[in-house]
DNA sequence: CAGTATCCTCGAGGATACTG
DNA sequence: CAGTATCCTCGAGGATACTG
């Protein structure tokens, strides 16, 4: 007696983008995806990048994408679980890519400052630095934020790789990077140059000098960055 | 003392992604952009194209879509209103397209019957045909559909345009399809060609002979036909 | 850490009728 | 045709606390 139907999102039409639409549509999910596909692994990990969502969305969204075959959850003995994008999953990326370069080419403003995080944007950069040009010791970078609020972040550098960190790890920082929110985010989503940041004083770099010199060579940009540059040239 | 800060979807993370998905993540979103890239103007058009769409909430859609700079609302004279992708939205092609060639690579399944409509598919046959190839004088198409119900839909040509019809338009037909759902979906989408369709009987041809001889020249395939006839050959 | 369980709210959107 | 107005439902998802 119970119409059981299952209601599909998007009844009468089956075409391949409602079929995307229904599978990457749901708030969220396509930024799952995009953190899977730069590197985030850990449950924690993703849910950091995610700053709003709650544990419980996070597990539903990543066991629908799990169930669709684009994420596949790994557990290697007891250690933690971690969820990779399988092929159908990895395939997304120029999609992705596209999605992406079209909103930073057309809606690249400067963001408001409730749409940044100091905490997203340090991971952000631990993401895409250039992990083959890191210091090859033990290091500690600290990010001292003057604006929108007074706060620091921390970055951990071990053997070629980083860790973003919103606490202070009690070791020493060999470098100290002194900007506001606005600039380091506009420095890392390409709309301005960090030449023309450490020219102007938005952002100051102390330390030992190798660290230092070392910085703006390893600090990576957004794979959007260059749309944005693109789109701020023409529109200038 | 109220605090108005509008919420945003994604709090705390500027990113070109983060920013395509708050415009077209929301559901409908995506097909109406799809519909006015491939030829749906008016209000109505764009609805038929969309079964259980309310006209509030697709207002709702074109409005936001609007607001963004995405869909202009053009409104000649006393005519009706159009709907028209500005230069922005039309440059979403690009990721319209990747996002549906992703889907019809890998999730190109046959549909089920409640992911079809005659109505929409009719309306999709109309959108894609190769109006070059039409017959140039007034002739009606009538598809008669045996599965999953018998029902008929009609396309009327004139001049060298064609019209979906869901109602008898009175005209006699010189050209009649008789078929099932499932197969001229098939077709349509690119898991069987006409060819093959003919050949075994599911899906017969009758009427004048130049009309008969046109249609499987004219009659046009999904834009990700190519796709799903490479993920089958791939799969099989 | 990696989630699950529970409760509860609120707003998106369905249904329906109506209007220029 | 191209919508708007109104009412109402229901389920997505937020908040919180808890568990292996």
């Amino acid at each position: 007696m119970a119409d059981s139907a299952p209601v599909s999102t998007y009844p009468g039409q089956y075409c391949p983008l409602a079929k995307a639409a229904e599978m990457l549509g749901d708030r969220w999910t396509l930024l799952i995806v995009r953190d899977l596909l730069t590197g985030a692994h850990r449950f924690s990990e993703i849910a950091r990048g995610l700053p709003g969502i709650s544990p419980t969305l996070l597990a539903q969204r990543l066991r629908t994408l799990e169930r669709h075959g684009i994420v596949e959850r790994r557990r290697t003995g007891d250690a933690r679980p971690e969820y990779w994008l399988t092929v159908v999953g990895q395939d997304l990326t120029p999609a992705v890519l596209g999605l992406g370069s079209w909103a930073a080419r057309h809606f690249g403003h400067e963001p408001s400052p409730d749409e940044m995080s100091s905490s997203v944007l340090i991971l952000w950069i631990e993401r895409f630095l250039r992990a083959e040009l890191l210091p090859s010791g033990r290091e500690v970078a600290r990010f001292d934020f003057t604006a929108p609020r007074r706060e620091s972040r921390w970055l951990l550098i071990d053997r070629g790789e980083a860790t973003a960190c919103d606490e202070d790890p009690g070791r020493a920082p060999s470098l100290l990077v002194t900007t506001d929110l606005r600039t380091l985010h506009n420095v890392f989503a390409g709309r301005v140059s960090m030449r023309a940041a450490l020219r102007d004083g938005s952002l100051r770099l102390d330390g030992e000098p190798e660290m230092v010199r070392a910085f703006p060579r390893w600090f990576g940009v957004s794979p959007f960055a260059e749309d944005t540059r693109v789109a701020l040239r023409r529109g200038a």
